[in-house]
DNA sequence: GTGTAGACTCATGTCGACA
DNA sequence: ATGTCGACATGAGTCTACA
Protein backbone atom coordinates (compact mmCIF):
# COMPACT_ATOMS: atom_id res chain seq x y z
CA UNK A 1 0.00 0.00 0.00
CA UNK A 2 1.51 3.76 -0.86
CA UNK A 3 1.91 5.83 1.86
CA UNK A 4 3.14 9.30 0.73
CA UNK A 5 -0.21 11.39 1.74
CA UNK A 6 -1.67 9.50 4.54
CA UNK A 7 -0.35 12.37 6.85
CA UNK A 8 -2.02 15.12 4.89
CA UNK A 9 -5.21 13.36 5.67
CA UNK A 10 -4.34 12.30 9.35
CA UNK A 11 -3.77 16.35 9.77
CA UNK A 12 -6.80 17.39 8.00
CA UNK A 13 -9.14 14.95 10.41
CA UNK A 14 -6.63 16.02 13.61
CA UNK A 15 -7.58 20.07 12.65
CA UNK A 16 -11.66 19.30 11.60
CA UNK A 17 -11.76 16.97 14.99
CA UNK A 18 -9.78 19.74 17.18
CA UNK A 19 -12.26 22.50 15.85
CA UNK A 20 -15.71 20.59 15.85
CA UNK A 21 -14.90 19.82 19.57
CA UNK A 22 -14.11 22.98 20.58
CA UNK A 23 -16.87 24.32 18.90
CA UNK A 24 -19.14 21.78 21.45
CA UNK A 25 -17.17 23.18 23.94
CA UNK A 26 -15.80 19.39 24.77
CA UNK A 27 -12.70 18.89 26.21
CA UNK A 28 -10.91 15.50 25.31
CA UNK A 29 -11.51 13.80 28.31
CA UNK A 30 -15.91 14.98 27.07
CA UNK A 31 -15.28 13.65 23.75
CA UNK A 32 -13.73 10.02 24.96
CA UNK A 33 -16.46 9.56 27.15
CA UNK A 34 -19.06 10.01 24.09
CA UNK A 35 -17.73 7.87 22.14
CA UNK A 36 -15.73 5.58 24.28
CA UNK A 37 -12.63 5.45 23.05
CA UNK A 38 -9.50 5.88 25.43
CA UNK A 39 -8.80 9.87 26.19
CA UNK A 40 -4.67 9.30 25.54
CA UNK A 41 -5.67 7.96 22.24
CA UNK A 42 -7.99 10.72 20.87
CA UNK A 43 -5.00 13.53 21.49
CA UNK A 44 -2.81 11.08 19.29
CA UNK A 45 -5.30 11.30 16.62
CA UNK A 46 -5.51 15.11 17.03
CA UNK A 47 -1.69 15.40 16.63
CA UNK A 48 -2.08 13.40 13.24
CA UNK A 49 -0.62 10.53 14.98
CA UNK A 50 -2.97 7.76 14.56
CA UNK A 51 -5.37 6.83 12.16
CA UNK A 52 -8.87 5.68 12.93
CA UNK A 53 -10.87 2.77 11.12
CA UNK A 54 -14.56 3.23 9.99
CA UNK A 55 -16.48 2.19 13.36
CA UNK A 56 -14.08 4.65 15.10
CA UNK A 57 -14.68 7.51 12.81
CA UNK A 58 -18.48 6.21 13.09
CA UNK A 59 -18.34 6.95 16.78
CA UNK A 60 -16.56 10.22 16.89
CA UNK A 61 -19.00 11.42 14.35
CA UNK A 62 -21.68 11.17 16.77
CA UNK A 63 -19.86 12.39 19.29
CA UNK A 64 -19.40 15.60 17.51
CA UNK A 65 -22.63 15.70 16.36
CA UNK A 66 -22.27 15.58 12.64
CA UNK A 67 -23.54 12.81 9.79
CA UNK A 68 -20.40 10.78 8.89
CA UNK A 69 -21.02 12.32 6.01
CA UNK A 70 -20.48 16.17 6.44
CA UNK A 71 -17.97 15.23 8.65
CA UNK A 72 -15.76 13.42 6.25
CA UNK A 73 -16.62 16.32 3.77
CA UNK A 74 -15.20 18.88 6.18
CA UNK A 75 -12.22 15.95 6.42
CA UNK A 76 -11.93 16.52 2.62
CA UNK A 77 -11.84 20.12 2.25
CA UNK A 78 -9.33 20.46 5.19
CA UNK A 79 -7.12 17.43 3.16
CA UNK A 80 -7.70 19.47 -0.15
CA UNK A 81 -6.93 22.60 0.97
CA UNK A 82 -3.69 21.68 2.56
CA UNK A 83 -2.61 19.57 -0.14
CA UNK A 84 -2.67 22.65 -2.18
CA UNK A 85 -0.87 24.74 -0.12
CA UNK A 86 1.98 22.53 -1.72
CA UNK A 87 2.64 24.56 -4.60
CA UNK B 1 -13.62 -0.03 22.59
CA UNK B 2 -17.45 -1.43 22.06
CA UNK B 3 -17.59 -3.83 19.10
CA UNK B 4 -21.56 -3.91 18.61
CA UNK B 5 -22.97 -2.68 15.58
CA UNK B 6 -19.20 -3.11 14.08
CA UNK B 7 -20.79 -5.24 11.51
CA UNK B 8 -23.39 -3.96 10.86
CA UNK B 9 -21.09 -0.45 9.56
CA UNK B 10 -18.93 -3.08 8.11
CA UNK B 11 -21.95 -4.64 5.65
CA UNK B 12 -23.37 -1.07 4.28
CA UNK B 13 -19.59 -0.67 3.30
CA UNK B 14 -19.65 -4.04 1.91
CA UNK B 15 -22.76 -2.88 0.24
CA UNK B 16 -22.21 0.48 -0.90
CA UNK B 17 -18.99 -0.38 -2.45
CA UNK B 18 -20.39 -3.65 -4.67
CA UNK B 19 -23.32 -1.50 -6.07
CA UNK B 20 -20.79 1.78 -6.83
CA UNK B 21 -18.08 -0.77 -8.56
CA UNK B 22 -20.63 -2.46 -10.62
CA UNK B 23 -22.09 1.03 -11.40
CA UNK B 24 -18.51 1.65 -12.70
CA UNK B 25 -17.97 -1.75 -14.24
CA UNK B 26 -15.13 -2.56 -12.66
CA UNK B 27 -13.90 -5.95 -11.50
CA UNK B 28 -12.28 -6.15 -7.99
CA UNK B 29 -9.21 -6.50 -9.76
CA UNK B 30 -9.90 -3.05 -11.60
CA UNK B 31 -10.75 -1.47 -7.95
CA UNK B 32 -7.81 -2.43 -6.57
CA UNK B 33 -5.56 -1.64 -9.09
CA UNK B 34 -7.10 2.02 -8.94
CA UNK B 35 -6.18 2.38 -5.32
CA UNK B 36 -3.67 0.18 -5.02
CA UNK B 37 -4.87 -2.21 -2.93
CA UNK B 38 -4.09 -5.93 -2.33
CA UNK B 39 -7.42 -7.66 -4.75
CA UNK B 40 -8.13 -10.33 -1.99
CA UNK B 41 -8.24 -7.76 0.70
CA UNK B 42 -10.69 -5.51 -1.43
CA UNK B 43 -13.05 -9.13 -1.42
CA UNK B 44 -12.45 -9.17 2.57
CA UNK B 45 -14.08 -5.34 2.79
CA UNK B 46 -17.28 -6.27 0.14
CA UNK B 47 -18.08 -9.30 2.45
CA UNK B 48 -17.88 -7.25 5.31
CA UNK B 49 -14.59 -9.18 7.02
CA UNK B 50 -12.56 -6.20 7.48
CA UNK B 51 -12.93 -2.67 8.38
CA UNK B 52 -10.56 -0.24 6.10
CA UNK B 53 -9.04 2.34 7.70
CA UNK B 54 -8.81 6.58 6.54
CA UNK B 55 -6.72 6.53 4.43
CA UNK B 56 -8.13 3.41 2.81
CA UNK B 57 -11.78 4.91 2.46
CA UNK B 58 -10.01 7.96 1.23
CA UNK B 59 -8.55 5.87 -1.61
CA UNK B 60 -11.54 3.96 -2.28
CA UNK B 61 -13.46 6.68 -2.77
CA UNK B 62 -11.49 8.34 -5.39
CA UNK B 63 -11.05 4.89 -7.05
CA UNK B 64 -15.34 4.85 -6.55
CA UNK B 65 -15.20 8.48 -8.30
CA UNK B 66 -16.80 9.91 -5.37
CA UNK B 67 -16.02 12.91 -3.22
CA UNK B 68 -15.25 10.94 0.08
CA UNK B 69 -18.36 12.76 1.79
CA UNK B 70 -21.16 11.18 -0.33
CA UNK B 71 -19.55 8.16 -0.23
CA UNK B 72 -19.66 7.89 3.54
CA UNK B 73 -23.07 9.27 3.34
CA UNK B 74 -24.36 6.46 1.29
CA UNK B 75 -22.96 4.06 3.51
CA UNK B 76 -24.54 6.07 7.02
CA UNK B 77 -27.64 5.60 4.94
CA UNK B 78 -27.20 1.89 4.22
CA UNK B 79 -26.10 1.26 7.98
CA UNK B 80 -29.03 3.33 9.23
CA UNK B 81 -31.76 1.25 7.09
CA UNK B 82 -29.93 -1.87 7.89
CA UNK B 83 -30.08 -0.68 11.83
CA UNK B 84 -33.50 0.02 11.41
CA UNK B 85 -34.58 -3.21 10.10
CA UNK B 86 -34.01 -4.79 13.11
CA UNK B 87 -37.08 -3.69 14.69
C1' DG C 1 -6.69 19.38 30.43
C1' DT C 2 -3.30 17.79 27.13
C1' DG C 3 0.75 15.22 25.03
C1' DT C 4 3.55 11.37 25.26
C1' DA C 5 5.57 6.86 26.59
C1' DG C 6 5.77 1.74 27.09
C1' DA C 7 3.72 -2.48 26.94
C1' DC C 8 0.08 -5.03 25.49
C1' DT C 9 -3.80 -7.39 22.47
C1' DC C 10 -5.76 -7.85 18.33
C1' DA C 11 -6.97 -6.09 13.67
C1' DT C 12 -5.37 -4.08 9.34
C1' DG C 13 -3.12 -4.71 5.09
C1' DT C 14 0.20 -7.67 2.07
C1' DC C 15 1.49 -11.79 -0.30
C1' DG C 16 1.11 -16.42 -2.47
C1' DA C 17 -1.84 -19.99 -3.37
C1' DC C 18 -6.05 -22.61 -4.22
C1' DA C 19 -10.82 -23.76 -5.30
C1' DA D 1 -13.39 -12.93 -11.62
C1' DT D 2 -14.34 -13.88 -6.68
C1' DG D 3 -13.89 -15.88 -1.89
C1' DT D 4 -10.95 -17.79 1.38
C1' DC D 5 -6.89 -19.45 3.65
C1' DG D 6 -2.32 -19.09 6.36
C1' DA D 7 1.44 -16.51 7.50
C1' DC D 8 3.46 -12.33 8.09
C1' DA D 9 4.74 -7.21 9.44
C1' DT D 10 2.86 -3.24 10.87
C1' DG D 11 -0.48 -0.36 13.01
C1' DA D 12 -4.89 0.40 15.72
C1' DG D 13 -6.77 0.87 20.17
C1' DT D 14 -6.39 0.11 25.51
C1' DC D 15 -4.31 0.97 29.95
C1' DT D 16 -1.28 3.03 33.42
C1' DA D 17 1.54 6.60 34.39
C1' DC D 18 4.03 11.00 34.19
C1' DA D 19 5.32 15.75 32.88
Amino acid sequence: MRQSTNYELMTALALEMKVRRKELGLSQEDLAGRCDLDRPYISLIEVARKQPTLSVLYRLSEALELPLGSFMERVQERYLQGVARNF
